[in-house]
DNA sequence: AGCACGCCGACT
DNA sequence: GTCGGCGTGCTC
């Protein structure tokens, strides 16, 4: 017999300092409904309010005095929500990110089906006017009475709202004189869509039954033999689609023929695009190296890394999909991590095109509901692939066999809020969890994972030729500089612009890139050297063209560009810098016949831009296509021929360790735009800088001399692959405060680092501004922490117990402190 | 995080 | 007394 009777408990609360398990008792008549990862509700605290909970595990014994147990009040679901595995990762995201249990938890879960409870004020008995009149109430009481009148039923939240105090302490007075009455009520956001269906009961004799059938009984004959056909109807459908009336299911069901049942409908996002069907390609020789190199490792279910260094073009969608195929066979399950799911979408086609029913995409635009709804169907094994952004690597397959990370070097993995985590680490994880392969697939590999595939730890592979065996396009550089220097002050070079011409000329399109969108970057005046700022941010403000204002690309401040300078009112104001929408206003006038597209976060955002654009460039629409990031990735137009990249060196000289690894990358993927046609790709960059090793490399496609150069740098200055960074950054609107506070933590931190002898190879650096040092209204330090430990639990101990301590005393009101492990950036 | 409790000054 | 405001400490 089961003898377990206590469960721990972690509450929904997003608070550091309930960051903890609780124990509670299960009561007998829920002991079989209350499992390992069941979602329950637990009385928490001095009210008994009841709050959501997940149970981590069963205990048989009691931990605690019994006099402080309190007992389970309901379980949420018929099934549990979080596997053993999961709950696993959750308690090592916790240690590995300085997160909460329900950071954690909130990752795994979709977002919407959380219980939040609301506090519900009523009135209980009303007070008349005469009662009013021999005093006895307050203002306040009677303002609170007041508004209960209008609103019979409102939250807290929204009463706090209609007032101009807060109500709380007049409430607690009013409930004690029984006028008003307090309750807590539950509420969620998203549902389980469910749908009547009807079915046959007895389906082996069914032919006999139908002929058993009265004459007159058309209709039942032609539903029996619908559902003996068709299996099932749903009860919404009978009416248009068989002109059926529910008069006939009833006698149906009296016969004991047919049931009605009541299933859990999927919202279906994607049920309108019909994708067409494809089958696998041949293979070159190479590629099915590396299907064979993968393959026996799915089937021995061991932890297996790879790294897949394929050149842009080398067909690596291919390789994937064919290993999946295997993973299939083997009746276990894939996850396909993609940077951004909406600049992937003939990636995405091409997997529905092959998998069909048995994939779910998860990406940003889907609503809660359908969010939910391709979640359980990933849960339930509805289907087998799941394909989409960062957080679908928490996909709750239960049988893994891979987890295929393409472009693996991209920023987009690492989440930008907390927890922190960045999708190869979890997946990494989960990877051992299930015994799977990881497959990691970039053109340009991170360092920290090529130093891993040199070292051994990864298995590498690679493809080195394009799969339509076109040579990889030649890059020319262009020295911005001599350009200067023979009298060319336009944004193009004398070479870009032949070249361009030529492209033209011959019907073929072309792309510009540039990482900066907008018209001016800043403006300043030449008189007094004011530059426009942000009042919110220390950021200078970008001047937009078409719309004519200035605006922060941080906090999305705007204001009209002045005429004269506000500072010594001269009218020298001068624009500088260009963006996107300024190379578009120039190319128009240097080639007027042109077709002209930009790419940018300005002309995308409105939903399905994206797409109609991609469509139009895909027609033919476009000769000239400026963009952004965003066109560096994964598009696949035949009909382009020439990349030119605008200003290659533009990230170069940030205070940023990644700087050259992130200049090297774009100048390559961008590169990898050109030529996947037939015809060869030509690449012009422009620099300031040519001499610089990540541009050389690039022109190259050398990779592998970038590595060996970059990777000494970073063993030098003792960076990431050969320490591990922390990056501490405390917020908050007065400047004085925060400082206040960084002091603080930065002594408190070199103290118990100390006194705890963590070994000297952990420096602490700061606290000092950080590079952003103020976004929307914050000022930001941070402490920076460079550690060559492979073990951090201890250092990672102290850095929570510092944050707890300064979070719990208040000591720090208004001001926030971020933990990032593993930093992307140091912004 | 939320919430109760307890203390203190102010007001009736 | 009782109300309202605020700091403190705890939650199985």
């Amino acid at each position: 017999m089961e003898k377990t009777s206590y469960a721990e408990v972690v509450v929904n609360n997003r608070s550091n300092q309930t960051n903890m398990t609780y124990t509670y008792g299960i009561p007998k008549d829920l002991s079989d409904r209350v499992s390992i990862g069941s979602r329950v509700m637990v009385p928490f605290g001095k009210g008994n309010k009841l709050v959501e909970g997940y149970v981590l595990s069963k205990d048989e014994g009691l931990s605690i005095q019994l006099s402080k147990i309190k007992y389970i009040q309901r379980v949420l679901d018929e099934e549990s929500l979080l596997s053993e595995k999961m709950i696993d990762l959750c308690k090592w995201m916790r240690e590995e990110y300085l997160c909460t249990y329900m950071d954690a938890i909130q990752c795994i879960i979709p977002t919407g089906i959380s219980y939040k409870t609301e506090k519900k004020i009523r009135l209980c008995r009303d007070v008349s006017m005469e009662e009013w009149g021999q005093g006895g109430f307050t203002d306040r009481q009677w303002a609170v009475m007041k508004v209960l009148r209008k609103h019979p039923n409102v939250s807290e939240d929204a009463l706090r709202q209609l007032l101009d105090f807060d109500p709380s302490s007049t409430l607690r007075s009013l409930e004690a004189k029984n006028i008003i009455f307090i309750e807590y009520q539950l509420k969620n956001n998203v549902s389980i869509l469910t749908e009547k269906v009807i079915r046959l009961s007895a389906k082996e004799k069914i032919h006999e039954e139908i002929s058993k059938l009265n004459q007159n009984a058309k209709k039942q004959k032609q539903l029996l033999e619908y559902l003996a056909n068709h299996g099932e109807i749903a009860w919404s459908k009978l009416k248009e689609s068989l002109d059926i009336s529910p008069s006939t299911i009833e006698s149906l069901t009296k016969k004991g023929l047919v049931h009605v049942e009541t299933v859990e409908k999927r919202r279906v996002p994607y049920g309108d695009f019909p994708v067409e069907a494809t089958g696998p390609h041949g293979l070159t020789e190479e590629q099915k190296k590396v299907v064979e190199q993968v393959i026996p490792h799915i089937m021995d279910a061991k932890y297996q890394p790879f790294l897949l260094h394929g050149v842009t073009g080398s067909g690596k969608t291919e390789v994937y999909m064919q290993i999946i195929d295997q993973v299939l066979k083997q009746s276990k399950e894939a996850i396909v991590l993609v940077p951004e799911i909406s600049l992937t979408p003939q990636m995405i086609e091409r997997f529905k095109g092959r998998f069909g029913n048995n994939i779910a995409v998860l990406h940003s635009k889907l609503s809660l509901g359908e969010r939910l709804d391709e979640w359980n169907r990933i849960k339930n094994g509805e289907v087998k692939i799941a394909v989409g952004a960062r957080s679908a690597v928490f996909a709750p397959f239960h049988n893994l066999g891979i987890i295929i990370v393409d472009e693996e070097h991209e920023h987009t993995y690492k989440s930008e809020s907390s927890p922190k985590y960045h999708a190869v680490e979890v997946a990494e994880f989960r990877c051992r969890q299930h015994g799977a392969v990881l497959l990691l697939g970039s053109a340009t590999p991170s360092l920290e994972s090529y130093y891993k595939a040199e070292k051994g730890e990864y298995k590498k592979l690679v493809m080195q030729n394009r799969y339509n065996q076109n040579d990889l396009p030649s890059i020319q550089i262009v020295d911005m500089r001599t350009e200067l220097q023979k009298g060319n002050k336009s944004v193009f070079s004398e070479s870009l612009y032949r070249e361009i011409k030529q492209n033209l000329e011959n019907k073929e399109q072309t792309i510009l890139f540039l990482n900066r969108r907008g018209y001016s970057t800043f403006i300043s005046c030449r008189n007094c050297g004011y530059v426009a700022k942000c009042p919110h941010c220390e950021i200078s403000l970008t001047y937009h063209k078409n719309v004519h204002y200035i605006s922060c690309h941080y906090c999305h401040y705007r204001q009209q560009p002045p005429d004269i300078c506000p500072k010594c009112g001269s009218k020298y104001i001068k624009y500088f810098g260009a963006g996107t929408e300024k190379i578009e206003k120039v190319t128009g006038k240097l080639f007027p016949t042109a077709k002209i597209i930009r790419l940018d976060l300005d002309t995308t955002s409105r939903k399905g831009s994206m797409e109609r654009i991609m469509q139009e460039i895909k027609q033919g629409k476009a000769d000239i296509i400026i963009g952004t990031q965003m066109i560096a990735k994964g598009l696949d137009f035949p009909n382009v021929t020439l990349v030119g990249v605008i200003a290659a060196d533009m990230n170069l000289n940030l205070p940023e360790f990644r700087a050259a690894e992130r200049t090297f990358q774009l100048i390559t993927q961008v590169a990898g735009r050109a030529g996947r046609g037939r015809r060869m790709g030509r690449v012009v960059v422009q620099t300031y800088d040519p001499e610089h090793f990540a541009i050389q490399a690039s022109q190259n496609h050398d990779f592998i001399s970038f590595y060996e150069q970059e990777i000494l740098m970073r063993k030098e200055f003792l960076y990431p692959p050969f320490s591990r960074l922390i990056n501490i950054t405390i917020a908050g609107t007065k400047e004085s405060e925060v400082i206040k506070t960084a002091d603080h933590f930065a002594t408190a931190l070199r103290q118990r680092m100390g006194s705890e002898k963590i070994p000297s190879e952990e420096t602490v650096f700061g606290p000092s501004p950080a590079p952003l040092s103020k976004i929307k209204e914050k000022y930001r330090w941070q402490i920076v922490i460079k550690s060559k430990l492979i073990d951090q639990t201890a250092l990672k101990g102290i850095i929570n117990n510092i944050r707890n301590d300064i979070t719990d005393r208040n000591y720090a009101n208004d001001i926030s402190i971020s933990i990032d492990v593993n930093p992307f950036h140091m912004l």
